[in-house]
DNA sequence: TTATAGTCAGACCGACCGGTCGGTTTTTTC
DNA sequence: GAAAAAACCGACCGGTCGGTCTGACTATAA
């Protein structure tokens, strides 16, 4: 059976308002804005929706899928652990360029919006950015296991430098609309991960 | 002079509600949450400003300064650059476990929240933000010149890569609610931070 | 002490908020 | 192709938004 009339249009509900709650923000998003960006009248849309807050959760969940689609995609491929996280950073840093969501990171946006005054998106957030550190923690993991990352390397340690580094350059990256900050975060990160390769004379520093 | 209790008021009214929009945001705060945290009505408190935008603008300074205030008494006390710029990283990070304005750093705040829908707002936020890139970068340069840098490191670098990392993980700690993030990035900080110091066999790295 | 300017309360305004619902149109099913 | 179901429109709801204004009250200076 192909997806009914309605199905499609939730979906497209969804896709859309995804972009405009991640720029405008939650509270800052109007039900009027998602109708000029549906096209849809009111009724079209709580049709589909119980709540305002409930297509916001949905387009949470869009734009994140379409952000960890975009990290995934650069793990791809038989390659060491180390060049993984490289590509990881370079994925990241492509995503200010062209974001993938247009506002900036729906992590990163919900998080400073939603810490304070929303519990449902900001652990919705919380558990984004688990994802991540986890993901970055397994590479690091990975990298020990396949001799491309010095033992003794602290999985968390990066995980939380890398995610703080990138999150903060991205938003300065948007603030000023100049790439040039995340240009220089990505040398920073890419300098500090060889310090971490194993290298003979090369004792790990990470604690 | 001693001011008047008109001005005493005026001035009253920004002090309270600076945290209030830093922690809910320009759109997020209402009049009403602003009558409840002065104490004033409406005509009290429109009897000092001539709307919500510009007593926003007004407590997004004052909140400003009071943050500028903190690191820049962190910077006090005859020593080194090198110094300073410890200083300056525990200062911001203290920020994290107890906040100089509720709500986190305004900047970053204002950043997200303002930079694709309020330009007067986004501004203020480059002006600060640019104030502290200034301010490390003449550190850098300052290390440079009293020998606790090496020579050829970049101070735009530094300021991208520190302010990044420490906005990064103020977010991460505020969302999760827990320091662990911003102790993490302040470690990796000050040990970026000695490999820049110009030991005769460690030759300087950072492009 | 009294004129006057400054301060503030709160009723009021139109616009817009998120949300509901009856009626019409379109899609699906038989 | 008719009947049933789903989808959609848009007027409407109570409430709140940011903002205005009049009049009472209060500080201040003469």
């Amino acid at each position: 059976m192909s997806p009914t009339k309605g199905q499609q249009t939730r979906q497209r509900i969804v896709e859309v308002s995804a972009p405009v709650f991640n720029r405008l923000g939650y509270v800052g998003s109007s039900m009027r804005d998602l109708i000029d960006a549906t096209g849809l009248e009111k009724g079209g849309i709580y049709n589909h929706f119980g709540s305002k807050e409930q297509l916001a959760l949905e387009a949470y969940d869009h734009s994140m899928n379409l952000v960890e689609g975009a990290l995934a995609r650069s793990q791809l491929g038989d390659t060491t652990a180390y060049e993984r996280l490289v590509a990881l950073v370079h994925a990241f840093a492509a995503s200010a360029r062209t974001p993938v969501v247009e506002g900036g990171c729906p992590i990163m946006n919900t998080a400073i919006e939603a810490d304070d005054t929303h519990p449902e998106l900001r652990d919705r957030a919380r558990r984004s950015m688990n994802n991540w550190h986890r993901l970055i923690g397994r590479r690091v993991k990975d990298g020990i296991a396949d001799g491309t990352i010095a033992p003794g390397t602290d999985p968390y340690q990066l995980a939380s430098v890398f995610t703080s580094s990138l999150e903060g350059a991205l938003m300065l990256t948007r603030l000023f609309d100049d790439p040039t900050h995340m240009d220089r975060v990505v040398t920073h990160l890419l300098d500090h991960l060889q310090t971490l390769q194993p290298a003979p004379q090369n004792e790990a520093k990470e604690a």
